[in-house]
DNA sequence: ATACTTGCAAAACATTTGCAGTGAG
DNA sequence: CTCACTGCAAATGTTTTGCAAGTAT
């Protein structure tokens, strides 16, 4: 049976709030607003449950370390997530999410591959560091 | 200056002679073929300034631990390597490069947002595993 | 000879786990 | 009152770094 717990709550609000994806130690900055005590472990543990519970998605980017976003609040059919990548801004190394895909994967592979699934990242500037550079 | 030695050779014949993306323990096993008392260290400096020399690449697939391969042999313009992606087999999690891409991706970006590169990974089942499944 | 490279051990990160104490149901 | 959850410390896995000894040039 799983808990209610004020770690729980603050882990899944501060996920909410940002609006955008966070890594642990950042999440736990954020969350240790709420409940000052919180411990890193439980940061993981709680995102594993959450993902666990389809409440929080992993978002992992080419060479660097996972982050995590509050899913989409709308439940998809059958509970599996929105299809969506990923737009990483360079300059200020924030993820925003990207509701678009080229599609056509299954043309890019050889001969007798069998294309199940593809992940996607743009990189560049995003709109408030375009303007700023 | 840069010194020629027998651990930079191993690496680099490693590389060349598996023909795919290796980890580096997998490529200090396979170097230690060459040079028993290599140490994992060096593998990792050398591979660092292979990649400078632009030798090799590194591949950086979304969650998972870099893996690195020899680049290609013919030399591109301007010493940019071959605008490539990758094929990752979820069974046999071999890596296999795909010199095909969708384009088009600046349209993928939301309005004032810069796109300056992107990364494509397609996982599903390579050739072999596919006639094993 | 000079100074770049190596091997080893230890440090630096990211993430996980064992365990005894705490607290939600 | 129970048992899942927490905090802490220690373990794990990947990559980097300090340093004294080795070796290309």
């Amino acid at each position: 049976m799983e808990r209610q717990t004020r770690q729980k709550l603050a882990v899944m609000q501060a996920l909410q709030t940002s609006g955008r994806s966070l890594n642990p130690t950042e999440l736990l900055a954020l969350a240790q607003a709420e409940v000052p005590a919180l411990n890193l472990s439980t940061v993981y543990r709680q995102l594993k449950s959450l993902q666990d519970d389809a409440q929080v998605l992993r978002v992992d980017l080419p060479g660097q370390p996972a982050r995590f976003e509050a899913a989409c609040q709308a439940p998809q059919a059958r509970g599996h997530a929105h299809h969506h990548h990923h737009f990483h801004c360079t300059r200020c190394d924030r993820v925003f999410p990207i509701h678009a895909c080229p599609g056509g994967m299954q043309a890019l592979a050889p001969a007798g591959f069998q294309v199940h699934g593809h992940d996607l990242t743009l990189h560049g500037l995003c709109a408030d560091c375009a303007v700023a550079a």
